[in-house]
RNA sequence: GGGAGUUUAGCUCAGCUGGGAGAGCAACUGUUUUACACACAGUAGGUCGGCGGUUCGAUCCCGUCAACUCCCACCA
């Protein structure tokens, strides 16, 4: 028997452990349809937070949906090596013991990732069954174990020789702190106060100067030229001369190229090919050198003479200072700019000239345009994200794969100790000996890219990659549309030849009470524990995939975790008050359903549930979580709680045994129902009451998905039920009104609207729920009187005429403005041609009701005045 | 500079293909009614951001303006 109370550690306990040990999670029926994702594998960087939580919630409410509905679903776990963040907090943890990677070397310094993977891999699978995730543990992957390398290297290889994948001198967005290069989108832009310095840049051999500005004088040791328009007559005589750089006094001359903008800054433009992408292009264009004047490091090497190894920013300083002191500083101007930094280490990007790897975009992401405009197109849920990834994919940049770093994918290059040539290969060449291997690691996107069809065994070809591939759906926020679901789908387009999966559901990102991101740095993220510890894992996972809207971000708070709480507790309780009406012998067979013995109120919750399940299982089918919830909600609350179980007490305790019995029976389905279709939201307490249901199976996970049952569905009744409902709520307010106690004991009279009108079922439920002493079947109603469809009712009181007629009075006008509006739009020639004739129908009969209960309320007044 | 999203009750948000706006929390009144005070019964609160258009009819469609948020973009 359930506790009193619903407390959710007590009902958590040993579940999860029990279901992963019976292999429920488990896939591989093949007498079924499969239903097959993965799962974004999480970072291996530390604990998962509430994004985490979120994810990973709506993923399981879909895998424990699918199960029920019969599928054989494969959710298969994962996690990623995240190359940067990784090595980051590893070097930080050895940092702590005063040693480098260096100190280590390659090797030992692997075994210590290792290390730091296998600890942080447990949390998150503490994580996982914390958040009771239904796992196909079995088949659980690493971005960085043997199979998936091997499909990385295979992937590389094929893709050298098809010439997608190249080597090349580039400027790239380089990590100083982390010393590695980056992709474009692995570089954050952000509004920095910066300042914009004009220098005197003296032409030869003259007292005239040139003014140009720049944001970054340390640069100015690589400068090769100064650029200007061609159409600027400020400058045109001067085009062809040379300028004295003030940083070094090197001659720069000035040429003319239609780049510069000449409404902006001085209309003179420093150019330094090694230190900027754009100036890169102008200095190729006129063939001038790319001279580096940093270091990895970003410090200043030879080229900065004497500021030699300060740091940039330092330079940037002390140079500015010296151009200041030799007279050749104009002004500095504040300015807000947008500064790179790195996703990272968010140290400021230095554009650098480099040699690094690349993968050719344009056939990719024309492949990719091409899939998005044909019908075989990945399924963006919601629709929008599909025109974010397209224009994303529509001009993007060749993507910079290389990273100087070593925990990762080494690059399958390898180069002649001799020749130098470039040897790229799936495996180390035979005579490794006359080879060296390049230093580089793949950035960790490039295998995750991989992820849904290198999981399945691919490259081999495995019966899983037959059977699961493509996936139905991949889950997962919108913030890695570009890092990781475009990749994915240009990929699994080029090496599967498909989709990689059928749909891709996107949800927002979660922000703070007050809408702000979670961060370390602000102090304000929530630690999903805390919230569990304190409200239940399914509190959290019920506030997490109902509260959102889908695609939108979604607000964190106490309340709203606290409401959800609420509701399972008032399921919990409901449950209990089901179970304590049952007795001993009570079981699954004296607890079917007799359909000849169902009544009214019966027949009204029996219809309300069945028209539940088809509005919750629409919308579980459409993946709208929230949608689905709130049917289920208001079912749970209106419909079942606060009428059929209160109403069905009274025959609960009545001497009726069969009525009694089948009550129960209903009462049972009704909640079986309830359960089944809560149970992937909040499989816990789902669990928990299943197993207290008579004829339950070994656990919630093996029974199925409610179906619609056409049988169950009665009009009149339900009908008359609302009515019954309506007036008890009527009397309820007239008592309120009129300051009685909610139990002072009323008179009723109610005259039946039709002929096989149950008046048994009213005068039962109106004395017990409106306290009513005594109601009466008439034919006609002298005083305060309230009509509804199937009958009118009047509650029989000793107001005085005048308040009466009051409001009567109230009443005829309301009804009057409802009819003038009815006889408006229905006299409205256009809504009768255009309007759809249901529409037409409906005004019509509200007109007709109206008209019929003026007259009612006409008549009444009539006789008391 | 381009693109997307948001704007509905005090707060957080729903509102499904256009046909008289809803929930949760908060507020107010009342109730220890034998499942639940984590509850029940009831009440109050909204020119659905502004303007214009389409339509018989607009919170919903179109245009425009405003505010906020986010993404993308090489302006030194």
């Amino acid at each position: 028997m359930l506790d009193k109370r619903y407390n959710p550690k007590d009902i958590e306990k040993g579940k999860y452990q029990n279901w992963k040990e019976k292999n429920y999670f488990e896939c591989g029926d093949l007498k079924k349809r499969k239903f097959s994702m993965v799962i974004p594998p999480p970072n291996v960087t530390g604990k998962l937070h509430l994004g985490h939580s979120w994810n990973t919630t709506v993923q399981d409410i879909i895998a424990r949906y699918k199960r029920a509905k019969g599928f054989d679903v494969l959710w298969l776990p994962g996690m990623d090596h995240a190359g940067i963040a990784t090595q980051a907090k590893v070097e930080e943890r050895l940092r702590k013991e005063g040693i480098s990677r260096y100190d280590l070397g390659r090797e030992k310094f692997l075994e210590k990732a290792w290390e730091w993977k296998k600890e942080y891999a447990e949390t998150i699978h503490k994580q996982w069954e914390m958040m009771g995730l239904s796992l196909c543990y079995s088949k659980e992957r690493f971005t960085l174990d043997e199979g998936l390398n091997k499909a990385v290297r295979h992937v590389f290889k094929t893709l050298y020789d098809k010439g997608w994948i190249y080597q090349g001198e580039k400027i790239i967005n380089w990590d100083p702190e982390f010393k590695t290069a980056l992709s474009n989108i692995e570089v954050i832009y952000q509004d920095d106060p910066g300042k914009f310095y004009y220098f005197k840049y003296y032409i030869e051999n003259s007292d005239r100067y040139l003014e140009v500005a720049t944001t970054r004088p340390e640069t100015m040791f690589g400068d090769v030229c100064v650029v200007v328009n061609p159409k600027d007559e400020r400058y045109k005589d001067l085009i062809g001369k040379k300028v004295i750089n003030p940083a070094n006094g090197d001659l720069l001359p000035i040429i003319a190229d239609d780049y510069v903008d000449v409404e902006f800054g001085t209309g003179a433009m420093k150019c330094t090919p090694a230190h900027d992408p754009n100036d890169f292009i102008i200095g190729q264009k006129y063939g001038f050198p790319h001279p580096k004047c940093m270091d990895e490091t970003a410090h200043m090497n030879d080229l900065a003479g004497k500021y030699k190894g300060q740091d940039r920013f330092e330079c940037r300083e002390n140079l500015v200072k010296d151009i200041e002191k030799a007279g050749n500083l104009i002004k500095v101007e504040d300015i807000i700019h947008q500064v790179g930094h790195s996703e990272r280490s968010h140290a400021v990007v230095e554009p650098y000239l480099s040699k690094q790897w690349f993968v050719k975009m344009d056939g990719l992401s024309k492949n990719s345009l091409n899939l998005q405009n044909s019908k075989d197109k990945v399924e963006f849920i919601p629709e929008r994200f599909n025109k974010i990834f397209t224009n994303w994919m529509t001009d993007c940049d060749d993507w910079c794969i290389s990273r100087q770093l070593w925990w990762g994918h080494r690059i399958p290059a390898y180069y002649n100790k001799i020749t130098g040539e470039v040897l790229v290969s799936e495996e180390e060449p035979k005579d490794m000996e006359n080879y060296t291997q390049d230093e580089d690691v793949l950035d960790t996107w490039f295998s995750s890219a991989l992820w849904t069809f290198s999981t399945l065994g691919w490259p081999e070809k495995t019966d899983d990659i037959e059977r699961y591939f493509p996936l139905d759906i991949m889950v997962t926020a919108y913030d890695i549309i570009f890092f990781w679901v475009a990749r994915m789908i240009f990929q699994g387009l080029e090496f599967m030849g498909s989709r990689p999966f059928d749909k891709c559901l996107i949800h927002g990102l979660i922000r703070d009470a007050n809408g702000k991101k979670m961060s370390k740095s602000l102090g304000n993220g929530i630690d999903p524990i805390d919230v569990i510890d304190k409200y239940g894992v399914d509190a959290l996972r019920y506030f997490l995939t109902t509260s959102t809207s889908p695609g939108l971000d979604t607000r964190y708070s106490d309340e709203k975790i606290a409401a959800a709480s609420n509701y399972l507790n008032k399921i919990w309780n409901a449950s209990r008050f089901i179970l304590l009406n049952l007795d001993d012998n009570d079981n699954e067979s004296n607890l079917s359903i007799d359909e000849s013995k169902l009544d009214a109120i019966d027949k009204y919750i029996l219809t309300r549930l069945q028209e539940t399940i088809k509005n919750v299982t629409s919308n579980m089918e459409k993946y709208d979580f929230a949608n689905a919830s709130t049917h289920l909600y208001n079912f749970v609350y209106d419909d079942f709680t606060s009428w059929y179980v209160e109403l069905c007490k009274v025959k609960l305790n009545g001497d009726n045994l069969e009525l009694k019995q089948n009550t129960k029976a209903v009462l049972i389905k009704v909640l079986k129902d309830i359960i089944l279709m809560i149970y992937p939201y909040t499989p816990f307490i789902a669990e928990e009451i299943y197993l207290n249901l008579p004829g339950h199976k070994e656990s919630i996970m093996l029974d199925s998905y409610p179906e619609v049952n056409e049988k169950y569905l009665f009009d009149k009744e339900s009908l008359e039920v609302l009515d019954l409902i309506h007036m008890i709520k009527d009397v309820r307010a007239y008592k309120v009104e009129n300051n009685l106690a909610p139990n002072a004991q009323v008179e009723l009279n109610i005259v039946p609207l039709y002929k096989d009108f149950d008046s048994s079922l009213f005068i039962t439920y109106l004395k017990r729920f409106a306290f009513a002493k005594e109601v009466s079947i008439v034919s006609t109603i002298e005083g305060n009187i309230k009509v509804y469809p199937s009958c009118q009712m009047e509650i029989k009181d000793n107001i005085d005429k005048s308040v009466l007629l009051e409001k009567i009075e109230k009443e005829i006008e309301r009804l009057n403005s409802e009819i003038a509006r009815g006889e408006k739009m229905l006299s409205n020639p256009g809504f009768v041609q255009k309007a759809p004739q249901a529409k037409i129908d409906l005004e019509k009969a509200k007109l007709e009701q109206n008209k019929k209960d003026l007259e009612v309320y006409l008549e009444k007044r009539a006789k008391i005045a």
